[in-house]
DNA sequence: ATATTTCATATATATAAACTAGGAATTAGA
DNA sequence: TCTAATTCCTAGTTTATATATATGAAATAT
């Protein structure tokens, strides 16, 4: 019951292009740089997220990314629904098969529904905004005082 | 974030011992084969639960498994975290290294807890009896009406 | 004694995660 | 128009984990 590298590689990119905001374009190179991020296996993410259009491109000398919407319009679920597949707990396809009813699979099924509601609930509850304020918190408590 | 077939076979273990209860030693082959779940794989899955003191077991001829407790004192929460190993997220032991302030880590680190949290309270609140109601009641709308 | 059963440990296979690699396509700027 | 910088595309590699199988020893009711 594991998050992958992939949805959190996914969530501190577009947290680390909130940040660093200038209306220009941002280049990979200095994302994985900071973010100490394979920058080959970023780029393999990142086809993910231009496909859903939470990103906005150029390629060529200069070229980047930066946000395609603000910070506060994208929750945490769906980045994450995005890069992990849906987060289910259990992928029943295929295991609904005759017979399923005495092996307390199907009651077990409405187990990891719920599982998955509250999940998601919570997910989509947070927002990239709100984890750059929590970062910025953290950048106060440690550094300024 | 999947719950693994380990958790899922433990889960359908108990509960098939809690729906066979004879006050008996209920044989692990009887089980498998219900269940239809590889014994020997059952046989790797069970140390974790005896080890927890979850089954009452003993071996030889006429040899077999009980619940250790009745069926309203496992918590579905208890039991995966036993299969599944925690039931966190993310594991972030190695994680927190020099500069994890700045990559937007020690922020998601909230979510994480946050998520872990969610998930827990849920799991925690269902125990195997709730499990074996629903059963039940799948049982009588399928078959008896 | 024997058949039956759990217990312990080793091995195998398949799948997925987590990268790495090479180069084509695009573009700003000289 | 040339060059350097950058994204895009696809394939391959490595490593870890999930999901079992296999073999046989230890225990026990009958």
């Amino acid at each position: 019951m594991k998050i992958s590298t992939k949805g959190r590689y996914a969530l501190r990119m577009l947290i680390d292009l909130a940040e660093h905001q200038n209306g220009g374009y941002i280049a990979l190179k200095d994302i994985a740089k900071r973010q100490n991020i394979s920058k080959k296996y970023l780029e393999q993410i990142i086809p993910i997220l231009n496909g859903a259009d939470l990103l906005r491109t150029t390629r060529g000398a200069q070229g980047g990314y930066m946000l395609a919407k603000t910070p506060e319009n994208y929750t945490v679920g769906e980045i994450l629904r995005l890069t992990e597949g849906r987060i289910s707990p259990v992928d029943l396809s295929g295991e609904i098969t005759p017979g399923i009813e005495e092996t307390g699979e199907l009651a077990l099924m409405s187990v990891w529904q719920g599982l998955s509601r509250v999940v998601n609930e919570y997910l989509n509850s947070i927002t990239l905004q709100d984890i750059v304020d929590e970062q910025q918190q953290h950048y106060m408590n440690n550094y300024v005082i």
